[in-house]
DNA sequence: CTCAACATTTTTGTATACAATTCATGTATG
DNA sequence: CATACATGAATTGTATACAAAAATGTTGAG
């Protein structure tokens, strides 16, 4: 039985979109076990569907397929999220240059419905839901840059931030939609350097709160996590 | 008969790696049709197995797949072409930033004999081979950085220039080994500046080169690019 | 001779069957 | 009682068979 209730039949692409927005949404968490024969039956595809979108999700880097093993939700470390947003920063300032110069008003309008749609998610405390539109943002304006390849790096990097993984993030509602509309005004204003310095203050703040959420997290490797289980035999 | 002319079963790694390098080598042109058939029985291997290598190429931005017609070298324009040298200009001075104030003798070392190959083959006029190396150096230095996703786009990002095709461009050996010494030397120096103008002038040049190939192209209309195509794997 | 409609062939897309590997359970043994 | 090993179940990897679509070739009318 499909979840996808739609009474179209589910394709690879809605296969592959069902499962990159719960990796995104933080719905399937990092080293979450994504079987095939599950995932057919579920989807109601035959296997080599299933196989096809678990490779795309391992190209996109959501997916980890550890060999004769099977597929993962993809985990990556707090070193690696770092990286990820220092990378972010020098795109996102270098698409906010690029962008604003010739940004149209209607571009401005669609950033700015989306703005409103992440505030409607906020306070109505669905979080998921607000990753996921937090997330297009970003992407969308990357989406305005000339440059499609760094448009593209980004659409594909930021969805990466979704695979750190902290008992604490998960309770971490960034309800950031304030710093995304102070970056459309100045946008909006042709102020370059007014948005690129919000935008940094913007990630800046992120990356300080999954800081945070890793700092009081008890570090838990994957190892010590699979062995308390079962700490000792009941029988 | 498979061209691995090494008696181990050819895995799908091998299958994609000697693709991957025929289309950066420019021996692959761009719209080269990519029969699943035929590559399956070039390769020894079972069509499960090309499909899966024509995925990741797909992923990879250098093969592309058309629905029920197949997948092809993916061909981008001129266009394309100088977002991409755009987008590595960017990437490469973060980057030359990140490494010179680590780098290793051993990795300097590594990467002289890579310039050292470069001049070798372009002494003999292996351009093909050239081609690859000069990808190489900065594939590599890429992969000096403590930023492992930079490292990743260039990665991906360097390749794609082998898919802006005009005329010319076969004939275009770009015996640039001289410029990558020169970038070296300034990474060993410590001198963070002079590297980053170099690697400007260096990629500057070579966009230079590709416009010169651009305008002395008869600009070929899409329909009349089709009318001409010679499809045939010339092996 | 040209063009269009139909039949044939080829190629791609999907499902399924089989082989290979890993994982879990249970048993024997020190 | 714990460890090592062997057997069986479950899962992944690969090949093949079949269905669907597109390309090609042929025929016939204008």
């Amino acid at each position: 039985m499909p979840s996808s209730s739609s009474s179209t039949k589910p394709s690879e692409d809605m296969v592959y979109t069902e499962l990159y927005d719960s990796i995104c949404e933080r719905q399937l968490l990092p080293d979450t076990k994504l079987g095939e024969a599950l995932l057919a039956e579920h989807f109601g595809v035959s296997r080599t569907i299933i196989r096809q979108v678990l490779q795309r999700l391992a190209g996109n880097g959501l997916v980890r397929l550890e060999p004769n093993r099977g597929a993962f939700v993809e985990r990556i470390t707090l070193e690696e999220a770092q990286q990820i947003y220092a990378a972010w920063r020098l795109v996102e300032e270098t698409i906010i240059r690029d962008v604003t110069p010739s940004i149209t008003p209607e571009q401005i309008q669609s950033l700015r419905q989306l703005v409103a749609q992440e505030r409607h998610a906020c306070d109505e405390k669905n979080y998921p839901l607000l990753t996921r539109l937090s997330s297009q943002f970003h992407i969308q304006l990357a989406a305005l840059s000339q440059n499609k390849y760094l448009g593209k790096f980004l659409t594909e990097l930021i969805p990466l931030t979704s695979l750190a993984y902290f008992y604490e993030v998960k309770n971490m509602p960034l309800c950031t939609e304030d710093e995304h509309s102070q970056i459309l005004d100045g946008i909006e204003a042709g102020d370059v350097e007014q948005a690129v310095a919000i935008a940094h203050r913007h990630l800046d703040g992120i990356e300080a709160a999954l800081n945070a959420a890793a700092s009081l997290d008890p570090h838990i490797s994957l190892t010590d996590r699979l062995n308390m289980r079962k700490p000792s035999l009941s029988r």
